[in-house]
DNA sequence: AACGCTATACTTAGTAG
DNA sequence: ACTACTAAGTATAGCGT
């Protein structure tokens, strides 16, 4: 079980449900890293990720998730 | 040499200089994963992320690395 | 089709130059 | 402060459920 050797290829996924699973893990892994940079570097991130499958859209902004100091 | 132990804790990393190194390679990162997204799933990725000790910023758009069928 | 597992690949925190 | 190295942590491809 697990992964097999070989590295990944940087190139489209032909088989449509390969495709589509490999989306769904690498869009969650996209977005925590998002999350991760904004909280760790205090850094703006704006991310949006939008599903070829169904076109919905996932958003990502990082100011909201910083202190504001509007005194 | 190398990493020491320990999980990475998501907080804001006090030292500046630390806080700026980890900017620096967790940006390379992040744009990364978003390139291998957009292509292997050929998905619309769109990131902008602010650097805050210079506020400049890097800006990557997936839709123009896709082949365009504007026939 | 979505979720859990896990072997393997990839990323990265700290160090050295 | 940038590049290279590398140990250790993290993400994920393929499989099973």
């Amino acid at each position: 079980m697990g992964r097999q050797r070989g590295r990944v290829v940087l190139r489209r996924i032909e088989d449509r449900r390969r495709r589509r699973i490999c989306f769904r893990k690498r869009r969650a892994g996209l977005i925590k890293k998002a999350e991760e940079l904004a909280v760790l570097c205090e850094a703006d991130v704006g991310l949006i990720v939008v599903n070829p499958f169904d076109r919905s859209f996932h958003c990502f902004a990082a100011p909201a998730t910083h202190a504001v100091d509007d005194a």
